[in-house]
DNA sequence: AAGATGTGCAACCGCCCATCT
DNA sequence: GAGATGGGCGGTTGCACATCT
């Protein structure tokens, strides 16, 4: 049994709004507030509307100091920034940016950000499927094929094949395909950042230093973190900083082609998820977008905690969407983990 | 000039969760 | 404790406008 509507719809007036109708609400909000309750706000102005939506134009269009388009690049950083770090909570990421609504984020993202970053890619895969072509005559192999031919893509792990006879949770999506995860991936090669300059920053001699290398996108995620975790997460970015040079370092060789990437941080991951697989396999779920198949035993660690981690999702991407908070918490928990662990030592 | 196609954005939908009764 | 209710959120849709052919 479905709930009841919050209104009658039939006799609730949908679309656009007209000037009168914001003018109404926006008088009656700013002498009398909202009263803690949208769904009796319409019928007290006289408006044929939805509570929902009253509260939603307010909340969107008619609150004060709204701003309306014209993102800045500082902004288009922050809101990649945080995207990769807590995924599409556009509510959270708004918080961060005075005077922007989480619909307009979203928009925005949707409309703008996520093509500006695919074309960023595309632009960088021609690149490299060039050179990869270039290398290849060069050497001459008869085995050479474009890393897109035998649908390798460049940039991101290889894949676990789908093992024969098991069952596809979801309908199968070639996870090429998956625009949520592939541009996670590609946000955390880019460093975090989308504009500006196309060279990566640099991050040498850094250690598990977050890929955001300006102090405010920074500031914002280590907020982000506070935000989601425990009291205990809120040192994680001190205890890491704190650690000494070299501590995660390792060449990258055998790893993810992500973490050849610009940034640091994938490689760091790895090194962890290498160096205690067990305990976060859960990240590979994650950053790679697949499950991964406990070897020997035929379980799956991350099943245990995981809502959509049956064994089927094991080998097929997994619905982002669906674990990603828990997978960005879980990212957390196990990085701060590690670092007091590695730290102890 | 006109139709087709693409783009951006406001608004809606439906789900989840916290609170109330 | 269970159902009802409202707030909040992310995803999606529909429409107006812009651009292309």
């Amino acid at each position: 049994m479905g709930r009841a509507p919050c209104c009658d719809k039939a006799n609730v007036k949908k679309g656009p709004w007209s000037p009168e109708e914001d003018a109404k609400l926006k008088s009656y909000i700013e002498k009398h507030g909202t009263g803690g309750n949208w769904i009796a706000l319409p019928q007290k102005i006289g408006l044929k509307r939805c509570g929902k939506s009253c509260r939603l134009r307010w909340l969107n269009y008619l609150r004060p100091n709204i701003k309306h388009g014209g993102f800045s690049e500082e902004e288009d950083n922050i809101i990649c920034s945080l995207y990769i770090s807590i995924g599409s909570r556009w509510s959270i990421i708004a918080a961060q940016l005075p005077g922007r609504t989480d619909n307009d984020i979203k928009n925005y993202w949707n409309t703008r950000l996520k093509k500006k970053l695919l074309g960023k890619q595309r632009k960088e895969q021609q690149v490299r499927r060039a050179c990869a072509l270039k290398q290849g005559l060069k050497k001459g192999k008869e085995d050479f094929t474009a890393p897109d031919a035998n649908n390798q893509n460049p940039y991101w792990p290889e894949l676990p094949a789908p093992m024969e006879g098991m069952a596809v949770p979801y309908p199968y999506q070639d996870p090429r395909l998956n625009d949520h995860a592939l541009i996670r991936k590609l946000l955390i090669k880019l460093g975090g950042r989308l504009s500006g300059n196309d060279q990566p920053p640099s991050m040498e001699g850094m250690n598990l230093q977050w890929p955001l290398d300006i102090s405010t996108t920074e500031r914002l995620y280590e907020n982000t973190i506070n935000m989601f975790s425990s009291a205990s997460i809120n040192s994680f970015t001190d205890t890491c900083s704190s650690l000494p040079n070299n501590q995660f370092s390792r060449n990258g060789a055998g790893l993810s082609p992500m973490s050849q990437g610009p940034s640091n941080f994938p490689m760091e991951l790895s090194d962890m998820i290498y160096s205690n697989p067990h305990r976060l396999e859960g990240l590979l779920d994650c950053y790679y977008g697949v499950g991964v198949m406990n070897e020997g035993n035929g379980t799956n660690s991350a099943d245990e905690s995981t809502s959509w981690g049956n064994i089927g999702s094991s080998v097929y991407p997994s619905p982002l969407s669906n674990c990603e908070g828990f997978h960005q918490e879980m990212l957390q928990e196990c990085l701060l983990s590690e670092a007091k662990h590695m730290t102890s030592h």
